[in-house]
DNA sequence: TCAAACTTGTTTGTATACGAACAATTTTTC
DNA sequence: GAAAAATTGTTCGTATACAAACAAGTTTGA
């Protein structure tokens, strides 16, 4: 009986939990013959997007703090999907790419990418969808 | 230059991922004096609006597997702030109640979940805080 | 009634997510 | 040009999140 008024099911948070755990869950079903989790595919088309990338940067781009970006890009790395080189100018550096094999796959997964969104906002108008991500873009 | 076309930026799921992680940064912010997570708040509110409640069922109440369920109650029953019993109906269950510590911690961490509920929706005006938490519940 | 189906909870394994502490390197500042 | 500050990346530890396989107990249905 909510001892303080205090009730879950309104607060921003929680809600958002849930969101993105729903997001979630359509990704991985439209995803799961891609073998690519939602943090892989957002590294590799912002690879893709920036041809060569540091992990860093990588990280920024696609919101992953340097300790997560390490072990999705080892993953992918593993897989062959992505390669990185020594950065010359800046010996910290490791500057990633897309593999061909990385290419294909983005290109091949790519249309699903939409098919999660759509689905995902599918109990939506297209008016809303857009009000949606407007005011979640301002909460950021 | 997505290649595809493919704005990750535009993605409802990478904005969700990116909302959740801001509304968890401010709530760890407020909630560090009180030593508890997201979950583990939403799990002793839901506990204490429930009186006493299964573990599987307050899984579903908190949108949370059995299995972090699992590990959710672990930790605050460690923490001697909920504390189990067998159920005598139903021998698989345990019921999970708030002890005296776990519900005094509650009332004192509830005005920061109150808290951090207003900082996350800060950016908006009264009538977008109405209309975001309405679109978000159309689309769980 | 009794077998099938379902529910409750556990375990294992993989993948984010991030704080904190750290080393190496580069940039800034004086 | 040297000290200070910032950046890049690693490692460790803790906490979700969930699939899959499982054991044990309860409910359903023919």
């Amino acid at each position: 009986m909510s001892a303080g008024g205090y009730r879950l099911e309104e607060q921003i948070g929680f809600l958002l939990r849930r969101a993105h755990q729903r997001a979630t869950a359509i990704f991985s079903a439209r995803f799961a013959g891609h073998g690519l989790t939602p943090t892989q595919f957002a590294a590799l088309a912002k690879i893709a997007d920036e041809d060569e990338v540091s992990q860093n940067r990588l990280g920024r781009l696609t919101a992953m703090d340097p300790a997560t970006m390490k072990g999705v890009i080892g993953r992918l790395s593993e897989r062959g999907l992505i390669a990185g080189r020594a950065d010359q100018e800046d010996r910290r550096r490791t500057q990633w790419r897309l593999t061909e094999a990385g290419a294909a796959l983005l290109a091949a997964a790519q249309k699903d990418g939409f098919g999660v969104t759509a689905e995902t906002l599918d109990p939506l108008s297209p008016r809303e969808r857009a009000t949606l991500l407007r005011l979640l873009e301002k909460i950021i």
